[in-house]
RNA sequence: GCGGGUGUAGCUCAGUUGGUUAGAGCGCCUGAUUGUGGUUCAGGAGGUCGUGGGUUCGAUCCCCAUCACUCGCCCCA
């Protein structure tokens, strides 16, 4: 243990991060549920095969980024580092085909050994939904369309922008990839080391590159748009068409591609220019592969995730809490009926905030501090009357009120 | 994984061109006549100056390492 700090990347949510959280996800499972989409969760961590083969080989994220460790029972499990694995394994592992289309929400903690920065941890928040089961078009727009709504109830569709692409379908995507790797390979020279790298893996990844003298190579790159095939020029033209339709403003973006192998046809991100060199805001496309690949029966599927850290930092303040009533005691002897009164009152549906100690001025001081909007002050004086004293804090007005009428009082006055 | 910046009280920061007791604001605690908060006033607690080495008569201030945060690359949510 060093120095009682907590693992590098991981951080305490404290009350006030916390509510931040529940803010974007109590949004997003609510307008989730709108759309037909019910939550599920699935374990934090599964064997370690479920990430490697459908996550592809040459990502990132499985040859470098993977919390993997091996179990008293000798097998290799690994710390979720994204949802969508999970949530596939389960529509197979649950035999759920025979309910398609599954349209899931999900939201928990995922994991990642990246170095830390803002609003990238290694230990992070996601929120993100799943459409299993439908091949057409209108499924995408759908996804993306929850997307849009959940970012607009938010308040953070001002500092974004949506972009999409299409990684067609195989063949398309095979036959770009050869085009492609021919003309860098025709530039490999002047290339960055990392292009280098990716030139042999993941060809397209090269076209994401921020790098100075790798954006005037990839200026002169073959246009994907042009290498699609019939089928998957349709599909991308009818997304497109119906986010126009439903009034959700995009960007095509040719350059668009995916980190992660499984995705085909639409690719889609949510950006913000707010986050420093963390763009990404939401994020998602179509992975008609993945279920097959996981062993189940070929199934289309389309989803996105979005890191919930990040829709915190951009979204404004949640919403306040309810304000509590603060019942003081006025000396210790009351303590006990105080208590009784404070469980009463919870029972009937009010927040109470049972001040445990100190006198009566660090009492009310305290309830002050907890926004209570009023103090029931419990002492000797009104207690032989069977009355207690209401103090409304905010107009600072008391008046003594019969503790059987306390509740009703309360009703009219704060409900 | 690579390169740059930062690290002083719970929080935000000042400061020492190396030299006896390290400061401010906010917060916290106590008090301003004994049963009443939010304002004010007066006191007070709290820091081995991130950690470990080194240089020096002497280091919080210089050097090295290490940890954490942060910015860019990378990656992505």
């Amino acid at each position: 243990m060093t120095n009682l700090q907590p693992v590098r990347g991981t951080h305490d949510l404290l009350p006030e991060d916390q509510r931040r959280h529940y803010h974007v996800k109590d949004l997003a499972r609510k307008t989730s549920e709108l759309y037909g989409f019910d939550e599920v969760a699935t374990p934090i961590f599964e064997f370690t095969e479920v990430f490697a083969r459908t996550l592809g080989g040459t990502s990132d994220i499985v040859t470098k980024e993977m919390y993997t460790f091996e179990t008293k029972g000798g097998e290799s499990v690994t710390l979720r580092p994204e949802g969508t694995a999970g949530v596939a394994r389960a529509f197979v592992s649950n035999g759920l085909a025979q309910h398609a289309p599954v349209k899931v929400f999900y939201t928990g903690p995922m994991f990642r050994h990246e170095r830390p920065q803002k609003g990238r941890q290694r230990q992070f928040h996601q929120i993100g939904v799943e459409l299993i089961g439908v091949e057409g078009p209108q499924a995408d727009i759908e996804v993306i369309a929850l997307g849009h709504h959940i970012l607009k109830g938010l308040g953070v569709l001002e500092n974004t922008t949506l972009e999409i692409n299409s990684l067609g379908d195989v063949e398309s995507r095979f036959a770009f990839r050869a085009v492609l790797t021919e003309y860098f390979e025709s530039h490999k020279s002047s290339l960055s080391e990392d292009s280098r790298n990716r030139l042999a893996k993941n060809p397209l990844r090269i076209l994401d590159s921020k790098d100075g003298g790798d954006r005037e190579i990839i200026a002169g790159a073959p246009d994907f748009a042009a290498h699609l095939n019939d089928v998957s020029k349709v599909f991308i033209d009818t997304v497109q068409q119906g986010l126009i339709d439903l009034g959700i403003p995009y960007q095509r973006n040719l350059k668009l591609v995916r980190g992660l192998d499984y995705y085909c046809h639409t690719a889609f991100e949510f950006t913000t220019t707010e986050l420093g060199a963390q763009s990404a805001v939401l994020a998602g496309g179509r992975y008609d592969g993945l279920i097959e690949q996981m062993g189940g029966p070929s199934t289309p599927g389309v989803g996105w995730a979005a890191g919930i850290e990040r829709l915190a930092m951009l979204a404004g303040d949640p919403p306040a809490k309810d304000r509590p009533i603060s019942v003081v005691p006025v000396s210790a002897d009351l303590s006990g009926k105080a208590q009784e009164l404070s469980q009463s009152l919870r029972n009937t549906g009010f927040p109470v905030e049972f001040s445990f100690t100190g006198n009566m001025k660090r009492r009310l001081k305290r309830a002050d501090k907890n926004n209570a909007r009023a103090a029931l002050i419990l002492g000797q004086d009104e207690l032989k009357d069977g009355k207690v004293m209401l103090r409304d804090l905010d107009s600072g007005e008391q008046e003594a009120v019969l503790l059987s009428a306390v509740a009703e009082t309360l009703q009219k006055k704060y409900s």
